[in-house]
Formats: C-alpha cells, structure tokens, sequence
DNA sequence: TAATTCATCGTACATATGTTCGTTCGCTTT
DNA sequence: AAAGCGAACGAACATATGTACGATGAATTA
C-alpha cells in the first residue's frame, strides 16, 4: 500500500514559466544525457524526481513539451531531448576532422615531426584540406601580433615545403631546433629568404635560402579568450 | 523470401582492430547521439549500417563492448555510450559541438535573437560551455585589431547578459539596430558604461547603463588565414 | 458552497527493444 | 575433405517503456 504522500503543491507559488519540479525534470535530464550518455526514462525520471506514478512524469513531459523545452518521439523509448536553446537541432554543417596537436612553436619541437605528437587533437573545419596534411601548434610569443596572431593561439598549418612571397608559414632555421610562424619573402636573385615579424617591435631576419625549411602555410588559427 | 545477400567478408583483410563495419556502426551511434540528443536502438543501428537482423547489430555491439569502444546497460533500450577517449584514438567521434551562426556584428542584427539564425552551423570544442548557451559571429569592421580581433574572423560568445570589467563582449546599443563587439568598462558611481575598441584609432563610447544591453561574453574566436 | 484546475496516484495495455537460439554461407586452416 | 571461425540471417521471447484511463486530494476561483 504505497503511501500517498502530501502533494504540497509548491508552497511557493512559482508563478514562473517552469515550475520547480518541471526545471528539477528537465535538469534531470539534461543531466542524465549529459554524463551518462543517454537520456532517462520516464521512470528514471519519476524516481529522481520523486514521482511515484509513470504518469505524473507523462504529465509534465507532456507540458514541457508544448512550451517547447523539450522534444520528444513518441514511438521510442528514451527519446528524450532538452530544447534549451531553440537553434541547433539542425545539427547540419559545418563538417569537422581532427588534426594532431604536435606542440608549441617557437619552442624546441626539432623536426617537427609526428615525434611530438602529444595526442592531443584539435577540431578544425573539413574544408581546410586532405586530412594528414594539415597540423596544429601552440603559439608561443608576439612577434606576429600585427597579424592578429597571440600568444597562446593555436595556429592550423598545411604541411608543404613551398610557400609565395608574403604568406604565414611555419618555418624551420637551420641548425636551430625550433620553429617559428613567420611572413615570408624571398630575394630569388640573391637566393635569400626573410622571416618577417608583424610585430614591429622584432626586426626581419634573413638568411640563405637553404638555411630555411618550411613546413607548411598557415591556414587556420583559434584562440580561446 | 529475403535474398540474403553475400557477406563479402571484406576484400580487404581490415587486419586492424576495426572492421570497416565496426566502425560504421561506432560512427552512427556517436553522430545519431550528437545530432539527435539519443542513441540509436539496435534495429536503427541495422537500418543504417545494411544489417538486416538485429542478431547481427548485437554481434557487432558485443565485440566492440568488449573492445572498450561501447558500453550499454544490458537492461535498458537505447543504453549505449561511445567511449569516445577510445574511439577517437582511430579518429571515430569528435569532442566537438556545433553552435549557430547569428550572422554579422556590427551589422544590422536587430536583437540577436534567433530570429537571425541563417542555418550556418560552426564547430567549437565541447568544453566551452553548454551547448545552446553559445552562438558565434562574424566579424565586421577593425576595431578590435588590438585584441587581434580581425574583419571576417568568427567570434564565438556565451550568452549572458553582464560581464565583468575588461571582458569582451557583444553588446547592443539602445535604439541602435546593431550589436558590436568591445571591451567593457562600467563606472558604477555614476551609472555609467564604456564600450572600448582596442584600435587606437578609434574613441571609446560612453553610454548610460540603461542604453547598454549585453548580449554575451566573447570566449572563442577562428580565423581562416 | 460548488466548480475548476493542478498535480498526483495506480493499473492496464500495446509495443519498441534487447536477447537468445538455431542456421547458413564463405573463408581459412588443418 | 573436414573442421573451425567470422559474419550474417530470421524467428521467438521476455521486458522495459510510453501511453491512456480513471480517480483523488489540495488549492483556487466562481
């Protein structure tokens, strides 16, 4: 004989759009999606929520449902959806591959090879190039604050040994076991080639052509701020 | 009569741990869950992957169990989890999430609601924030260059409607028809706020604390170079 | 006081779903 | 050729789940 308990309709009256025990459902399930991968229940709910009835959940889905905070399909089981916000079900575009992060840049990371691969990836759009071309670093110091580039970013490069006169590679200079992102220039006449900062602060190093080795162009950069 | 197709167990040995079908099915799951809020029953898992039977799904399911790359609740529907820290080490799944593209800053966008959602979706990482509390934009004009704020580049803000002093955020001015983005500034004694552009070119704007509505902190930002 | 609404209960039912079983068909190995 | 194995099939079954129905009590309104 279950015991009924009180209803104790919300002695405060929550003349709000969600009452408490529709945010604490909705929370639940969120909650539940969230770190276990998959939605609750309407029992689950039931039980978290402190509602003995599978109804009594009904019930609330039901309302929530019409105000448009959640999305249900009726004929599954589990198909539950929190709409907080009202814009992303269409999950369409922006396709997305993932490129290994190999390290920071202007640090010793050597050949910049698959060697300082860390394992960590970093999500860039498709469109950018053929996954396995392309590699992500860390940017360490400000010579290229002038082209909006910061400590801290992570800079997307597409691995090639060639580059035009004025675009952002990732170079390597001879001998030294480090690498920077640099604008480059070239002096075909004399077969010398120039790393130029952005910064104004840095002046514009210039070596033999073979002293330079570029790894690849610069075609992405994100910063979290 | 179903015409049982040939098995063709895979021309090509797949000599790895993942069976092209394998990770076909891994794939479904994770993209079903990210775009649809839920896993995929067995018998959608089939429909999607040329599986007529749901025996053969469960066959499937029970070695990538116990590969690592799944794990279920044997007693509920629809209880899968992509181990995704496992899948993405073979480039299965993405920490990704997409976030909606409201269009242009400082450009007419009137209240930045969804009413601008154009369908464009952009790709940021999962960790920062929950997914419907983000929206990104795309930048227009140069008066952020100082904080390396570019024309064209793609900010990324978290809804929230105050913001500490120096926080970048985009912000509506009142009866202007237009959002930018500036750091903020608050003079509290006299009610006061300053939106700040980090060209020096160009001059702070002083408003009342009423004429200022924020719409979000900025706490992302890429680029295509 | 009566009527209405909100929120809850328990029960019953249809079904979507997961699982098990036995079988078959290629391929590889013995 | 026989045996073993991976991968698929269909059918049958147990059940977890969603849903509908009717009823009840508290609070609010008429």
């Amino acid at each position: 004989m279950p015991d009924k308990l009180p209803r104790m309709a919300e002695s405060a009256p929550s003349s709000e759009l969600l009452t408490k025990k529709r945010r604490d459902i909705l929370n639940f399930i969120d909650h539940t999606q969230r770190t276990r991968g998959y939605p609750p229940s309407v029992r689950e709910i039931g039980e978290a929520c402190q509602l003995a009835s599978p109804a009594s959940v009904q019930f609330h889905l039901k309302v929530l449902q019409q105000q448009g905070f959640l999305e249900r399909d009726p004929s599954k089981p589990r198909a539950l959806r929190v709409n907080l916000p009202r814009a992303q079900e269409l999950g369409v575009g922006a396709a997305v591959m993932q490129v290994p992060m190999l390290g920071d840049v202007a640090a010793g990371l050597g050949t910049l090879a698959e060697q300082n691969f860390s394992g960590e990836m970093v999500a860039v759009p498709q469109h950018l190039g053929p996954v396995g071309t392309l590699f992500a670093l860390r940017v360490k110091g400000d010579s290229m604050v002038g082209d909006g580039i910061f400590e801290r970013d992570v800079v997307v490069a597409r691995r090639q040994s060639t580059a035009d006169v004025g675009e952002i590679v990732v170079a390597g200079i001879f001998d030294q076991q480090e690498a920077t992102i640099k604008r480059i220039d070239f002096d075909r006449a004399h077969n010398r080639v120039t790393l130029k900062p952005s910064n104004p602060a840095y002046t514009p190093m210039n070596f033999a052509a073979d002293e330079v080795q570029i790894y690849g162009k610069v075609v992405f950069l994100q910063r979290e701020i």
